[in-house]
DNA sequence: TTTATTTTTGAATCATCATTCAATAAAGAC
DNA sequence: GTCTTTATTGAATGATGATTCAAAAATAAA
């Protein structure tokens, strides 16, 4: 018998994640990815189906993350649903500010799963969305929160908005400090821009 | 001599669109984008460098559009700021909603430009958001508008917000509704969503 | 050691298009 | 009708890079 020597499978994907951020999907050639995960160009496929496998990997890891750490927040009994709000922003800055790769990553490529449909993935992510979504709903019955607002624009709005704002900060981190970037898309949705 | 028959030259970009709408920008052949223009393939390269350049002709078309027509707005003396703020939402919905295949390209194929680095429609790009820039501006100036806001932020946030909804919208008409969408956006970037 | 089993390798294969270009077609000038 | 010029064509070319797979290497058990 022969035993496996370190953690292949996770070599590819931080590899990946590198390559990815770097080239873009479609320009990373899978022999780039191995030689940066110090492993032969077959082993990859020993590993994971095909390239876009490997793209579906990243992105569940990181949205069952995301939705894992959500879910605390939200089920946390000792904060208001505005804390919760921030809360959640924190986490998406935080998560990726430790991984600026990850961040053009998930910025740049999400739309292509997006685009061939995968499941799996889609399924936290929409998860994600729908227990965020929660948290407002909370904070309208306790009327902390407008009553006029459309739900799911709502949503898509501030979905949008943060992930704009981390890839600014993964392509700039000097212009953008993350913490005056999650302080200002706090004020901004809490109470707009009008004086 | 010969003289041209119709216009090749429009009926590539708009086939390319489609296209590229459909399948997304790597997955779209040249034969497809001739095919659906009703032209040889060999005529794409009569009229386009290659199929990248075909990708910057899309986007400095866009741009330069929305470029010309926020200009008309910022220089309405007849405005306030909020109005002219108003009226730049409206116009990006507006330049989208005729044409959802162009807002699925604008989304998703507008980073790859980004990356290539191509000049020539990053110009425009960037003078549509500084010229944008110059409404909030004069709205702080005039008091309407919160002098605690970091403008880069902003943009980006309301950049990135507006890109996500168009999507939304485009991918699915019958769930977001372009007016209460734009309404929705209006209200959350001037009043927010809290009580 | 030797053998059996599992992991790892990377050169060869194969399919996929972007791009080219020699040939053809059309239109106006004469 | 013939000639000249320009537009159009689409099959052939060539490069690229994902994927495969037979061979090699590493380990543990015997």
């Amino acid at each position: 018998m022969r035993v496996k020597e370190g953690n292949k499978e996770i070599d590819i994907i931080e590899a990946a994640v590198k390559v990815f951020a770097k080239y873009g999907y479609h320009n990373s050639k899978i022999s780039k990815i191995a030689e940066t995960a110090n492993v032969a160009t077959g082993s990859v496929y020993v590993y994971y189906k095909n390239k876009e496998d490997i793209l579906l990997k990243i992105f569940s890891d990181l949205w069952t993350k995301l939705y894992d750490e959500l879910d605390l927040i939200v089920s946390n009994t000792s904060l208001s649903s505005i804390e919760k709000l921030d809360a959640m922003i924190d986490l998406i800055f935080d998560v990726f500010s430790e991984e600026p790769s990850l961040a053009l990553v998930f910025v740049n490529e999400q739309n292509h799963l997006e685009q061939s449909n995968k499941k799996g993935f889609t399924n936290y992510y929409e998860k994600f969305l729908d227990r965020g979504e929660e948290i407002i709903k909370k904070g309208i019955d306790e009327g902390l929160i407008s009553e006029n607002i459309d739900l799911t624009i709502f949503r898509n709005f501030v979905f949008g908005a943060i992930r704009h704002l981390v890839h600014c900060w993964a392509r700039d981190p000097k212009t953008f400090t993350i913490n005056k970037t999650r302080m200002n898309v706090k004020l901004f949705i809490k109470h707009g821009i009008a004086k």
